[in-house]
Formats: C-alpha cells, structure tokens, sequence
DNA sequence: GCATGACATGTTATCGATACCATAATTTGG
DNA sequence: CCAAATTATGGTATCGATAACATGTCATGC
C-alpha cells in the first residue's frame, strides 16, 4: 500500500489494463505505441480491457522514460495578430496531428522576455522548439545548444540560424516596396514601422533604396510594437501637413496602413491619388476593406507548416533543410 | 552505469548538483520549490552550483513524482480571431507568472474536434483545463469528471457549468441588441450570425425580441464560422436589393459588421442613415475605422484573466466562483 | 540543566511508463 | 522433420525528481 496521498478515484494505469487482459504491462505499451509489433488477438484484448477501464495513458511517465515528451514549445511575441497567430495556428495543428502538443509561449515585445521564457519551457524537455527571429542572447543560444533540441526559428532570415530557419529577408522586401512605389514614379515618401527588429529591418531596407531612387523621405516613424489600426490613424494625423504633394506610404503592418487610410479619408487626402498606401501581411482587412490595401503577402500560415514538417522530419531522425526562404510578394490594390 | 542511451552531453541532474554542493538531493530540491525551507547559507552553495553546472531541472520527473505537471491545457476554437486570441493571450500570461506553462489546444469547429483533443490533452495530466463554451458531449463530461481536474468554460453561461465558469449570456445580449436598435426607432432588422452555438444564441435572443417589439426581419443570414470581413461583405451584397428603407443589422461580429458596411459603402448605401450596424467583439477594428462602429463590448482579456485566476485558486486548494458573468455593454458609435 | 519544540537536512520508497535483453512461439527452408 | 530465422511476449532496471518520514541541531523556557 502506497503511502502517497492518492487522488480522489486511484487511477487507472498500465499495469491495470494488463492484469485485465492478461498480458504484461510492456504489452500494452507496444499495443498503443508500436501496434505492429503485437498480434491482432492480443491487441484486441488490450484495446478492450483499456475501452473497458476507461484507461488515459500517462504520457508524463512515458516521457520521463523515454526521454520524449512530445511536446514542442512555440515562442512568439503575442498571438494578438495575425503575423504570428496565422502560423501558430497551422505549426499546432500539424504536430498535432502527428501526436505532439505545442505549448504556448508568449514573449511580448520587451527584450528579455525572450531569455526567461525559454529557460522557463526547457524544463519540460520539449522535443523541439519553435521561435520567432534569428537574433537572441549569447545565454539562449548557449542553453539551445547544450539542450540538444531541434529549433526552428521563423519570421527571420539569418544567415546563419541557430538550427533551422523558415523565413525571409525584410530588408529585400522593404527594398522590393520602394522599388515598386519608385516604378509608379513616386519621389516622396513615407513610412510607418513599428520598434520590433523585423519592421526595423524592413524599414533599413526600404529607407536605403529610397536614397538610392534619390527621393525624398518626407516623415519616418516609429510605432510602438505590436502597433496597430490606432497607431496608423495617429502617426497618419501627425505628419498630414506634409502631405501637400503626392507621397507614398508604407505601414510596418496592413493595420497600421488601414488605421493610416481611415484617416486619411477622415481629413479629406484622396487615397490614392494624393496618397499612395502600402501594408505589409496581407491580413483579411487590407482585401476586405474599401479600398482595398496594396499589401506585401507573406504566407504565415505556410511558414508555421513548413516550420512544423522540418521540425517532424529532425525528431524522426531525417535531415530537414536549414534555411527556408517562403517567397513575398506584393499584392497590387486600389490603394497604390 | 547505464544501458540506456544518452543524449550527446549526458545532461546534469538534481544529483549532480546535490554532490557539487555536498547536499543531498532532496535539500536541491527544496531550494527550487519551497525556499523558505532552506537556510541561507545552504541556498547559496546549492544556487552557485545550479549556476556553475548550468542545471536545468526536469519537471517531466517532478511531475510525475508530485503529481502536478503545472500544465494548463486551453481549448479554443481557432487563435485567429480576437475573440480567443484575447482571452488566451492573458491566461497564458497570468498563468505562466504562476509558473504553469499553457498546452494550446484548436479544436475548429467542428463538433467532434474537441472529443479527441480533450482526450489526447489529459495524458499530459495537466492541473487544469480551460474550454470554450459549456456544451459537451456526455463521454467529455464523463471524462473530465474522472479525470478531477479543475476545468474553467469561457464565453458561455449555463446555468450548471461543468465546473467552473466565466462568461456571459449571448441569448441576452442579443435581446439587448434588438431593445438599442428598438430604442433608435429601428422596426426593420436583419442580422448576420456565424454558425457556431455561441453566435446562434445571440441570434435566437435578438431574433425572438424583434419580434416582441414587432419589428420586421428583413433577413437572417448564416455565415460559416469562423466568419470574417469578406463574409460580411458577400451577406450583405446579397441582401442589398432589401435595403430600400432604413434598417438595422446586427453582425455576429465586429469584423462581420465591418465587412458589410464596407461594402454598402461600395455600393452607395449610407450608413448610418440608410443602414445602422452594430457589431460584436469591440475589436481594434471597429473603433478604428472610419466611421467607427457600433459594438457589444465584452472584455476577452479580463475572461482569460478570471479564468486563470479562478483556475490558480482552486490549484491552491482556495475556493473559486463556480460562476462569473462578466458584464457587455454596448459602445454607441457613429455606425448607429 | 534538561525537556520541548522549531527548524534544517538526510533517507527511502515510489510516481507510471518504456528500453533493453531474454525467452517462448511460430514460421521457413532444405 | 529439424535447425535457423523470425515474430510475439515477458522480466528487470531504470528515467529524474519529490512525498513522507526520520534524524540531527539548536534555541527556548521553566
């Protein structure tokens, strides 16, 4: 008799189940583990006595013993938007399916959160980690390594990544958005992007290539991250004095660019005609709203499948490619 | 010395950092868990050894030991919409301060998607559960109840939760919807509601009140759910040729409301003179588009809240609400 | 000065499953 | 018809931590 307080029904375990069916306990692990390692009679047996028993594996033992909890910890800023919730979305559902949990990580936009969170997550031993951005600490890095998990970092586009790395270069894509505005023979422009290091870097990349079009950056502003519809209305209220001749705008998100054409149209500037608009995520919204919002599409919901199939691949033991690059690219609406 | 295999740099334990710091494991142990149990001078040399070693604890092996993974599984239909996203995204963070981490669970919506995942969820043995809506099959009923974990129901009201319960009545507010529109003078209506229960219930209440107040329904259309902006711009394209008189809509959602009056916008059919609209959700949306929209308030953030908070209580063993309705209110905008 | 108790730490026995090896049952081939 | 190969099942030893109890140490009070 255990001296351990018990919970309010002693449960059922393994070693129930096998005295039901008259099988050792090791049995009935293969019948729900390696099925076709055991004879169809014995597993009928078994899968009866468990139906019967009402038996709920305890997967906390079976990973202690194992060595795998098949669990994987996703870590992104928020799942407040659609840039990271899209993929979050379709990375759980696909390892779901596969028989693995994904615990649920929420970094924020403060720098450190980042650290202590995956330390945090590490002393459950998932099986492998997904993260959002290349760039972390020194420490992180060194606790991934020595830990040994599979990561797969999205959203970012290092060249060299911790492991594994689904992504793309927003430095090129905010060049690509310049040249794009530049084609349409805009020489004024704007942009909105919020203080996270991707829209910075998105915004490097279309700042650079503007000079280099030789055109004039009439306003660039910082958004606090996550930023939002609100944010673009403001930042748009702010620099409307400027705009007196025909600009171009890219927003660091399509809320952003959406918040920055509803006021627009509440002070009487003609989108697009005297203000061209571009967002970035292609969310329902820039599709949805009038008029629609010229965008720059970048599939989440791929990158987090990808992410998860190349995370499947390594925890099986194959080779999964180290860098992915998922293509963007711009989606031409009204607004522009 | 063991058989089994071991991970590349066979990784540090309690017992290693127990013999570094000459203590037993048990007093490792104790300075991670209950602190106040050590002395001071013990602590340090135990903590300076965690740090040296790089120790990592395993809470797979103390969960199985304590029984308490101080996990919390939440399942939501999808992440994608701000109605779960909110509420999840603080109950993550209240519970992850707490030390719990939170297993995602996306059952869609589909009716059975949430029977496999419940039963797939509860062979982590998480301390506590936290679902969407209070309609479940008996056989999940059944479960839960064996199981005797803690389960929080959000977005919903029975009168006898499973457990617990934080949500509100969406029949009542559907009926406080058709009295404000009743109150503007409104006696034709239409509404746009997504197939989910939830969106069914708001429905059925401001359906029945409508006809209390003998007003006319226009039209009553059912969307696929989870039901978005281009969701209610087809709904409400369809029903264009009844719009000759004013009318009111009531949208399943405020991203539904949004859709369909950009759309009327579309085709030249004024709002709110011609068409009132109120949505559901107050989300960033309807408060930042032009013109703003009319919405029932529920506060998604402050039910993940709750439910974390109810949820840590009754894992402490302190008593928590069996049932907490959090209030909605409807936010007047230029849209009415 | 010694019993009483509070506090700090150690010892032992699991928690519930699976890896690994051993053995029994069955099939195959010459 | 029997040895060798294959398949199905069982036995034993952990996986890494913590609960419960045992022990040791020191302060307190009468």
């Amino acid at each position: 008799m255990s001296s351990r307080p018990r919970g309010p029904a002693a449960s059922v375990k393994i070693t129930d189940v096998a005295a039901a069916a008259g099988v050792a306990p090791m049995t009935v692990s293969r019948v729900l583990n390696t099925p076709d390692r055991v004879s169809e009679a014995t597993a009928l047996k078994v899968r009866e006595a468990i139906e019967r028993l009402g038996y709920v594996p305890n997967l906390i033992a079976g990973g202690l013993s194992s060595r795998r909890s098949r669990m994987i910890a996703a870590i992104v800023p928020t799942i407040a938007s659609p840039m990271f919730s899209a993929p979050v979305q379709t990375f759980t559902d696909v390892l779901g399916q596969a028989g693995y949990h994904v615990m649920l990580g929420l970094s924020g936009y403060k720098p450190d959160g980042e650290d202590a969170l995956i330390r945090a997550v590490l002393t459950r031993r998932p099986d492998g980690l997904l993260l959002t951005g290349a760039s972390h600490s020194p420490a992180v890095r060194r606790l991934l390594k020595d830990a040994g998990v599979p990561v797969v970092e999205i959203w970012d586009a290092a060249e060299h990544p911790t492991d594994m790395l689904v992504g793309f270069d927003h430095a090129e894509l905010g060049v690509a958005v310049a040249d794009f505005f530049a084609a349409g023979g805009h020489t004024r422009f704007m942009i909105f992007a919020a203080g996270d290091p991707r829209a910075a870097a998105r915004r490097e990349g279309f700042v650079r290539r503007v000079a280099q079009h030789g055109g004039t950056l009439v306003a660039e502003r910082t958004l606090p991250a996550p930023s939002g519809i609100i944010d673009g209305r403001l930042a748009l209220r702010a620099v409307a004095p400027l705009l007196t001749e025909r600009t171009a705008l890219f927003g660091s998100s399509d809320n952003v660019a959406f918040g920055a054409m509803e006021e627009a149209r509440a002070l009487g500037i003609a989108v697009p005609q005297r203000l061209a608009i571009c967002g970035f995520g292609d969310f329902e919204l820039s599709r949805g709203c009038e008029p629609p919002i010229t965008t720059v599409s970048v599939d989440g919901a791929e990158m987090g499948r990808v992410a998860a199939e190349n995370l499947l691949a390594r925890m099986n033991g194959r080779a999964a490619p180290r860098r992915v690059l998922v293509p963007s690219r711009i989606i031409e609406r009204a607004s522009t």
